[in-house]
DNA sequence: GTGAAAGCGCTAACAT
DNA sequence: ATGTTAGCGCTTTCAC
């Protein structure tokens, strides 16, 4: 590893002005040639500067915590924090991932990233959830992913899911379909909440009547498939939203137990939380895909824009929450999910 | 934050004695009742040290990097970073993620970390591979996870690939099949080479006649379902054993169209890639879950042994690896994987 | 324009 | 048994 004073001896000038040059913190008040020279001798010399040491100076590491209780072996958990990565990376950050079961072990992990004096932390739920936010990261800067603060002290980053239920169901009815049921989660979530109002909506904008028998909403056990199944029998719908990939299949078991074919003899639009539709129901299905990815994306950049903006000085940063930059139309709050199109929703009409 | 030196200041001793007697270094050499103050007031204080000081004197960050190229956004690399994590935090370890599509930005990120100083290094491929392990990180400590070096320079760990194979189809057999057909993966790899070994070994074993024509080796696209119906049709065979998720759901597909149902008129036992059997299938199948976790924790066991016998000397690391400790029992190279019971894979026998 | 010097918080060899 | 000292590699003020 070689260390400024090594260019510095190299060179034949002192350290200060080794880094001045390297930092571009000389308003030209170094001789251009020997700032040249200075360059050329790092160039060569392969020089790296020393991460650890300037963060002990400077008290800023450009690594941020991404914080996630339980589920961070969940599949999506991965584009998030993928997300999170490329934009950070974009910003020259790095990134430390916490998770484990428990609050404790979580706890344990947030204390270590404290101890190594990351910049701030990005928190996600890995479902669209209301969180309580750990006392412990209060007071850092913090920007929540996927994921809403109780008290609404914090800026976030969630999917726009009452567009999806919306934009799902529309598709549906532009398809053809005229009896288009809600297949939802039978637990209060913000994503079942926003989808299923979507959903109702888009109905009403199409003067089309809301029937409560034509949404069913499961748990992901043996009784769903039954309900599905029953729902079908009785009102016959020929188009399905389903909020998951795990609802959708039931509507392809029971699509398949009667001998109907998804695609032509009625329609499926599912929203693809876990990413499975790619690789199996797809050729048949219109998806939904979350946006992870951009929901990490985003929430970074958010973060580094904060951290930039204000520092991190621990004690002001709670109050700061406010005077966040708004952000633009190229940086949602509520990230729009897009749909995407593999084959016909109707195949053959 | 509070500093050692605070802590002089408040005891009336000087910092290295603060410095001895918090890390333990004192073999008794300092008085017990100071000794005691010293700890009292860093307790009393909240000290925290300093990891960032600490490793630039020590040039050990107590840090792990975790390379992974194209598909960290894959449903299982959460499991095997889950895995990493939880024993590095048992070890007193931080886990640093760097993932991105092109070998362009791993390797920026690697070229991060290295700047950061990490003590080592965890390879994964997402997918038991033969890789090529890249140039920059072969003067570290290094394990591969879920991969394997084409030139068979450093430890790994992996899935018994044969062993699943032969636990699913012995699992088969002893349920009653009699005519068991392997629907595998087409793109050569070791988890489908070591796979079908161990299927046509079990059936070697136990007296089976190894029939071609039962073995269906498909892509993941529309041909797939085709050429699974078409095998069910000629063959008709009484149990299936599927390389993962995907290839199992060609088998519903194709049961549920023939009135079929899984677990009393057909058997299927796969591995379960994506967790996804886990929310959809599940009540009728025995699945195989891929250790993914234990393979990230036993990697990062192993790299943390490697690391704390022989430092993290950057020129004698490439020629340590064959004295590195076998693995015992307790943490093996090749993970057994277990087989899932959900329900008897054929349930009214 | 450039260099000397101080110091971030910690460790460890060397004095006392 | 404890303190002194010298750094780790870097940034930054202040003198020259």
């Amino acid at each position: 590893m070689t260390t400024m004073k090594q260019i510095a001896q190299r060179v034949g000038v002192s350290v200060s002005t080794v880094s001045l040059v390297l930092n571009g913190r000389d308003g030209g008040r170094v001789k251009p040639h020997i700032a040249q020279r200075v360059r050329d001798a790092a160039e060569e010399m392969g020089y790296q500067p020393n991460a650890l040491a300037r963060s002990l100076r400077t008290n800023r590491t450009h690594i941020v915590g991404f914080i996630s209780v339980e589920v961070a072996t969940t599949p999506y958990a991965g584009r998030i924090i993928q997300g999170a990565q490329d934009a950070l990376s974009e910003l020259g950050y790095l990134l430390i991932t916490v998770s484990g079961d428990d609050d404790k072990a979580v706890e344990g992990g947030i204390h270590a990233l404290k101890r190594y004096g990351v910049d701030g932390f990005l928190y996600s739920a890995m479902s669209n959830r209301v969180v309580d936010v750990p006392e412990s990261l209060c007071s850092f800067p913090l920007v929540l992913v996927d994921a809403t603060d109780a008290e609404n002290r914090f800026p976030s980053i969630e999917p726009d899911e009452f567009r999806i239920g919306y934009d799902a169901t529309t598709r549906l009815i532009e398809a053809g379909c005229e009896h288009i049921a809600y297949i939802g989660c039978l637990q209060p979530m913000i994503a079942q909440t926003g989808r299923a109002e979507g959903y109702r909506q888009a109905l009403a904008d199409h003067g089309m009547r809301f029937d409560e028998r034509l949404q069913c909403d499961v748990l992901n056990n043996g009784r769903a498939l039954r309900a599905v199944e029953e729902l079908y029998d009785a009102q016959r719908p020929d188009g399905f939203f389903c909020f998951n990939d795990a609802r959708a299949w039931y509507v392809y078991e029971t699509a398949a137990r009667r001998g109907l074919t998804v695609g032509r003899d009625v329609s499926v639009v599912g929203v693809d939380n876990h990413r499975v539709f790619a690789e199996t129901f797809s050729p048949q299905l219109t998806t939904i895909e979350l946006p992870h990815y951009e929901m990490g994306y985003w929430a970074a950049n958010r973060l580094v824009a904060a951290i930039e903006d204000h520092g991190v000085d621990e004690a002001q940063w709670p109050q700061m929450t406010a005077p966040l930059p708004p952000l633009d139309a190229t940086s949602p709050a509520k990230v729009h999910c897009t749909l995407i199109e593999k084959e016909s929703v109707r195949g053959d009409r």
